[in-house]
DNA sequence: AATGAATGAGACTTCATTCAT
DNA sequence: AATGAATGAAGTCTCATTCAT
């Protein structure tokens, strides 16, 4: 008797408003998403927006701080694992699902660099790929080896987006760019490894 | 007698837009950058600036078209070379000359993806990475050697500017992104010739 | 187990309104103390400060009526008295005491007349001016003794705000206000009855 | 012909502005203006009023630069002159036609203490103030004889505003206002100069 | 080759106020 | 006695663009 759309979402719509946001963000940029955009989805005012936020960068940074939270978990479980072989593709396995569980996310932090490099998030996630590359690398590896590593984040990052408008099995797609970079630190690995004691 | 900024300048103002332009498009992004700030970082008046161009957009196309020019004439000459490993390897060399030669351009390409993507030169630039990737990759070939071409090429992209805030020599981080990025190729080359007749 | 604020407070909201509301009207005035601003201070909701007020005026209402009885007593007292000098003196000496008694008050009026002529305690401000400068003046007295009669109001009211950011003792400022002031009356009332029937 | 408005109006644009936005901020208060009715009153955009100033703030601070003139060289030329009687009594003088001369802005500026504080113009009126009362204030003068001076400044700005709404003439008035703050400043030159050499 | 003046659209944000609970 | 959620109106400001001169 009052299952209305109404009554039902009371409670939910700072869920609702990020949900919007970040589809609108991720699709069409940061800046050329507005608030009245982004209201009018949600058939509320542009002012109800700013009940449960306190600006638009605000929105953002909610999002980010949610959808986050799988690469912090990750960045959090590395550190306090070996520097092996294992652990190195491991990283690289579970990195590849943050990034697929969070995918628009990651989408609009790869298409927007130039408008995050002046937000909030800008900052906390530089922290956090830098805080992953440093749980890939060995300091004392070659520079060949250290660029590898990074590579593999790359590889990671842009598979997803590049790949996304190719014809053909999308399982498939990230399966094969999960080795590519599973590949990239494992060579890194055994560089300096095999510079320290060659491989068998 | 005459030799003063105004008149030495007279009939390159088109030009320096370009280039005062790239600069703060580079830095800021496009969104963030007025025409405004253009002007007056060149002393002129907004209306000026019409003078020379049709549009805001237009001034980027300019800009486009002047500097993506080496990257087009690779790919027409990659067109023209049989699809052999150093052919691959030549261009890896070549691309990695040319981002360096246009870095503005290219930084501004990789941390503006959500605006150029509206932008006219968002279907250009595509194109071209595409022609890029096709003479890279051997259509037969293995999806995970398909990645690995594509990730050959965003190496050098990213290479670029997430090295650039590393300490160290940047010629030597060059040419370590080069050797990752060719590398690549050729565990691709290898990887699709290996099925079909086996290396020695 | 319940001497908290929380518990102490239950009754005197009302009151705690008025009092942090003057404390911002005062300090920045009406129009830029907004109030949100006011619940915040407070740990209330806006919603809370409807349920005691029916807008935001009538709660510089509510301030003002409480602050500015002693001022409507002394007009009553001064209507009934003779007008003599004594009686004149004796008003200003009184006006001064209810100034420093609510001083943020009287400071805020001064302070903010644009705003406070559109506001319903506009006109009840300007009654009771008008009442105390009447108590002060004789009709028929010279124009410009009647000038010396506003005077030594002005006087007060800006002797209160001006002096306060001068070094020196505050007591000792009063002090030279009031006799300044007292002395404007003083010349006023000599300068009519000197007129009508000169001083011995 | 082209007598029209449009046409006899183009370049008086940024003075129209000025006159306009005065008028309502004295009327209304600085707030309570908006540039919506600024512009609305002239028959332009709001985006108009930008372009010939950054801020609304702006448009006050050049309403300010080019009314208090007068006043600025009533100071300067004050700090040149002995500071005799009769200095001080033509400062007062001057200082009534300065306020006459630009009543509105001083209305404003009277009626806004609590906004003007906030504004560019707030400390600039401050300073010239002080600057006044300093070239009528003898440092060594007794406090009262001080708080003379400073009271013969606010008779001046008050009679303009609080008169206003008397009956009687408004020349007859400020003659009266100019009588008592004269006769103010010349009591408290006495005042101090009798304690040093009583007068005959 | 460039300026001065202006526009129309729209951005983000804030405010006082309301009302069901 | 007070909250949570929301609204409608309005505010200041910025932008790309135009056009007569």
């Amino acid at each position: 008797m009052d299952g209305t759309k109404q009554q039902r979402r009371r409670g939910d719509t700072r869920q609702r408003i990020q949900d919007v946001a970040l589809g609108l963000f991720a699709e069409q940029g940061y800046e050329k998403t507005s608030l009245r955009e982004i209201a009018e989805r949600l058939d509320v005012t542009k002012a109800a927006l700013y009940y449960h936020f306190k600006t638009k960068e605000e929105i953002l940074v909610g999002i980010f701080e949610d959808l986050s939270r799988p690469m912090e978990d990750l960045i959090a479980w590395a550190r306090e694992q070996p520097h092996t072989l294992e652990t190195k593709q491991e990283i690289i396995r579970r990195y590849s699902e943050a990034l697929a569980g969070a995918a628009p996310l990651f989408r609009f932090m790869q298409e927007n660099q130039a408008t995050v490099r002046d937000l909030r998030i800008g900052e906390m996630f530089k922290t956090r790929m830098l805080g992953l590359r440093d749980s890939l690398i060995d300091p004392e590896a070659d520079l060949v080896d250290q660029v590898r590593c990074v590579s593999a984040l790359f590889t990671l990052h842009a598979g997803m987006f590049v790949l996304s408008d190719l014809e053909g099995d999308p399982e498939e797609q990230r399966a094969a760019v999960l080795e590519v970079a599973t590949d990239l630190v494992t060579q890194a690995h055994r560089g300096s490894a095999g510079r320290a004691a060659p491989a068998p």
